[in-house]
RNA sequence: GGGCGAAUGGCGGAACCGGCAGACGCACAGGACUUAAAAUCCUGUGGCCCGACAAGGGCCGUGAGGGUUCGAGUCCCUCUUCGCCCACCA
């Protein structure tokens, strides 16, 4: 008798329902299973889901299903990162508010996690940009404010003239408005900042308790905070006396400085040229560089030019009296803005010395020999002996570092100091489609924060989206106008909104108690609950999202708010999904590869296209839309072929037509299930002694696949073997005819289905579930069933196939009892007739033997 | 310029501590079923050579070259190509 085909659809829909039903994802926050927070990041609601974001979700819910059978009580939040520019760019371009815009997205995005089953706990659904999570993170604000965590200064933004309006560094575009295309500008701001800074040396300390991030991701979080070791030596303005200081990793060439140089943007700049016969010139220089910067800057190495201010500097150490330049290679963001150069020791500064024919003073020779400095081509930066330095002459210079820094402290010109790369973190932005920041500007009182009680300051729905002007906020007096919190008399709000990374700075506490109307989490479910045992994400966030969200913890720690120091204990990475594009030449643009077809020829003008892998993008036309294959094959198929892909951590090809082999394997597990319900429903006790060779070898394979499949997930989340494993298995059991079995070999196969079901359950949640339920007579869910457990003694083999080699060289395969030892494996092996005749050659110098494995004669 | 990672059949990938290279899958080829196609199932599939197109056996083969080792895809050195991140960082 034939059963009907599996109906995928059907059989998806009815578990997508009863899973909902019965709350199977909804996690209890106290239970007596032990803890295990899966955090997967959440999403910024674009729209529309791909393929190589279901990656993400896929592996999470295959991580957290699997972890959930492990007898964990699993919580698997999901939730929304809801407030960032696009949504206000589709306001601006469409007329579609951004909340309504938003909320659009989510509800798509929510249906879209249902075509890959995942199964996240949606009770605690949360999305940023509600009041009722926003007034949190103004709570936030309001908190770090308190402890002295929020500055408010002047700071150099990106400013478009063309949409006159402040922008985002990733909406600058080689120094070009991403919009208008109009040339940025610079401009100095009064901005909102939280200082990071404060927490640089933790930040980089606290790394140690970061158990299992990816070393690239910390590699990637030090550099950026950038921690050098250096010296703060303290130059004097000949003229005035004013103190410029300088940051320096080298105080060990203090004696070869030749000049000075200083950024653009530097203040000290106007005051010091005000009155002299430069000044015009010199504020030419700064306007145009500081002009030019955010687009030549960029570009790779654009030519060091600069400008003598005409004042002269006093070097603390000896008295030598240097010129001070503008250069464009100074930066007014990292150190004091102020270099002072040693062109002999440094190549930016041999460069800008050479062109500009400023002098080179050796202070470090070579071990073993001596330096001209009219000889020098390049400059000297190598290891060496200090010379013309003074009390320091003839110390090798990395003595001279640590030595010269130390006496600059003793004399009170500097000392040593540390300097980081990190710098604060500018939070307020321009724009409407964020969380207001909750302050006030009072003529008598000055800024005021908003009262917590008085939390949340609601953002407006009905302003307009023009595109012009200012931040929509500022014309909406409804907003703006309010009363100040201390003294009560009228006020001004700020219309600054949070940078979006404010919002997910802390999302992974809300989770714990999201409906909580008293607080932004409780404490001591927080403190059980955190870190978060797995963190589930894109590298994309591996600096700026990790880093914030790791300063607020520490943070909060420090204000007693919660219990631990770091929030993510394990980090895991995925890899993205690329696919092929195809690019046109001729009609310059890229081609659907569907409408390419086989030959390759452009469909529009039949030119031959060019095949290119590439990250998945609307523009380049490679997105695979996850609803066609739900269509076609399942979200069991969708599930296990982007699992099977390839190793999770790295990058993988999607290839259209490979899908089917993981839908051929599901169609073969069911039609094996269901061919054999009568077998299925037995229950037969396994006597190895009654089983035949080919049952006593499934029986083996069955426990070891468990076994391989539970290490595979455990050690390194390898889903890909994992699955090849279960295919394995099953192509084992395929092989074998049930028909006129005995008892313990019906047992046996029984044993094999319904051990594979369970562990192909995490993978492909729906038809397992569907076997377990109707084939196998389970009840309930799969999934509150424990996962099985491979035993020893049945995975044991009895006989191993012993590789024989002659010179590292395979000469035979013999199949010998797997506990045999070494002399008789040895008679064994050489036993063997290709072997012998490998061997005749010459005599047997040494013999290696592997257990188990493999024995090796070597001969000369 | 600096840092990190990668390179294995026609393709995606496997090989975990140095021990059978190519698991598993795609694609392809042949066959079964079918009026036919699709679907499904079975068989084969790194290259070259000896042998008979068999059985069996040999040589080569993991980006290139060298080294360590009884034995190297794996470890060490040098190089090439590609990817990602940072980049005038004083």
């Amino acid at each position: 008798m034939d059963e009907p085909r599996y109906d995928f659809a059907a059989v998806e829909r009815k578990w997508r329902a009863r899973w909902e039903e019965t709350g199977l994802f909804r996690c209890p926050s106290v239970s007596e299973k032990p803890k295990f927070y899966c955090l997967t990041m959440f999403p910024y609601p674009s729209g529309t889901l791909h393929v190589g974001h279901g990656r993400n979700y896929i592996l999470a819910d295959a991580l957290m299903r699997y972890l959930k059978m492990k007898g964990f009580n699993v919580l698997a939040p999901m939730g929304f990162d809801a407030f960032g520019l696009p949504a206000e760019n589709a306001a601006i371009e469409r007329g579609i508010h951004p909340k309504a815009w938003t909320d659009k997205n989510i509800a798509r995005m929510k249906e879209q996690f249902a075509l890959f089953g995942t199964g996240f706990d949606w009770d605690r659904e949360i999305a940023s940009h509600t009041p009722e999570y926003y007034r949190w993170t103004q709570w936030f604000f309001l908190k770090l404010h308190e402890n002295g965590l929020v500055d408010r200064r002047k700071a150099p933004v990106n400013f478009c003239p063309g949409c006159s309006t402040v922008l985002a560094n990733e909406q600058v575009v080689e120094g070009r408005c991403e919009r208008c295309k109009s040339e940025v500008e610079q401009k100095d701001l009064e901005q909102w900042f939280f200082r990071i800074t404060k927490y640089a040396q933790r930040l980089l300390d606290d790394m140690d308790l970061l158990e299992s991030w990816p070393e690239r991701v910390k590699t990637m979080q030090r550099n950026w905070i950038g921690r050098s070791e250096g010296a703060r030596i303290d130059f004097k303005v000949e003229k005035t006396g004013e103190t410029l200081s300088v940051f320096t990793t080298r105080p060990d060439t203090i004696f070869g400085v030749t000049f000075m140089a200083i950024a653009p943007e530097h203040p000290l700049i106007r005051t010091l040229v005000q009155g002299s016969d430069r000044e015009a010139e010199v504020l030419d220089f700064c306007a145009r560089t500081r002009r030019q910067s955010a687009i030549e800057r960029a570009s790779e190495d654009s030519e060091k030019e600069g400008i003598d201010t005409g004042c002269l500097l006093v070097n603390p150490v000896n008295g030598d009296r240097v010129p001070l330049w503008v250069t464009n290679y100074a930066l007014m963001e990292y150190g004091t803005g102020a270099v002072m150069a040693v062109p002999a020791h440094d190549e930016r500064d041999f460069m800008f010395a050479g062109k500009y024919g400023l002098p080179v003073k050796v202070v470090i020779r070579p071990r073993d020999g001596f330096l001209d400095s009219s000889g020098m081509r390049e400059a000297f930066v190598g290891e060496g002996i200090m010379t013309d330095s003074g009390p320091f002459d003839g110390m090798p210079n990395a003595e001279g570092i640590k030595a010269v820094a130390e006496w600059l402290r003793v004399k009170g010109i500097g000392g040593p100091t540390v300097n980081y790369r990190l710098k604060d973190w500018l939070i307020s932005r321009q724009r409407y489609w964020g969380a207001p920041i909750p302050m006030v500007y009072c003529g008598s009182c000055g800024i005021v924060p908003v009262r917590a009680e008085d939390l949340p300051v609601l953002l407006p729905l009905d302003v307009k989206f023009t595109g012009k002007g200012k931040n929509p906020l500022a014309y909406s007096e409804e907003f703006t106008r309010t009363r100040c919190p201390r003294c009560g008399k009228p006020a001004k709000r700020e219309t600054d909104t949070m940078d979006t990374f404010v919002c997910s700075s802390w999302y992974f506490l809300r989770f714990v108690n999201p409906r909580d109307a008293a607080g932004p989490f409780d404490k001591a479910d927080v403190d059980r609950w955190l870190p978060v045992d797995q963190y589930i994400g894109g590298v994309e966030h591996a600096i700026m999202h990790l880093l914030y969200a790791r300063f607020f913890t520490k943070a909060l720690y420090d204000m007693g708010l919660v219990g631990f120091k770091e929030p993510f204990r394990n980090l895991f990475t995925q890899g993205m999904i690329t696919k092929e594009s195809k690019f046109c030449r001729k009609c310059l643009g890229y081609k659907s590869p569907e409408s390419v077809g086989e030959g390759g020829a452009c469909p529009d003008c039949g030119t031959p296209t060019e095949g290119k892998i590439d990250k998945m993008s609307k523009s380049q036309k490679n997105v695979v839309d996850p609803q066609v294959l739900f269509d076609k094959f399942g979200s069991d198929t969708l599930r296990v072929y982007t699992l099977f892909i390839g190793p999770p951590e790295k990058d993988a090809e999607w290839q259209d037509r490979a899908v089917i082999g993981p839908h051929a394997f599901l169609g073969r597990l069911w039609d094996t299930a269901v061919s054999n319900r009568a077998l299925l429903a037995e229950k037969h006790e396994i006597l190895p002694g009654d089983l035949r060779k080919e049952f006593a070898d499934l029986r083996r394979k069955t426990h070891q696949t468990v076994a391989k499949v539970s290490a595979d997930i455990d050690r390194s989340f390898h889903f890909n073997t994992a699955i090849a494993a279960s295919m394995e298995l099953l192509n084992e059991i395929r092989g074998l005819s049930p028909a006129g079995a005995n008892p313990s070999e019906r047992g046996v196969y029984a044993e094999a289905v319904r051990m594979l079901t369970t562990i192909l359950a995490p993978f492909a949640p729906h038809i397992c579930e569907e076997i377990n339920e109707s084939v196998l007579g389970g009840s309930g869910s799969i999934f509150t069933s424990p996962w099985p457990e491979a035993s020893a003694e049945a995975a044991a083999v009895e006989e191993i196939v012993l590789v024989v080699q002659v010179n590292g060289k395979v000469r035979a395969r013999i199949k010998v009892p797997a506990g045999m030892d070494d002399d008789r494996l040895r008679e064994t092996a050489l036993a063997d007739p290709n072997v012998s005749r490998h061997l005749k050659s010459g005599n047997i110098e040494k013999t290696v033997v592997v257990k188990g494995k493999l024995i090796n004669f070597f001969v000369r």
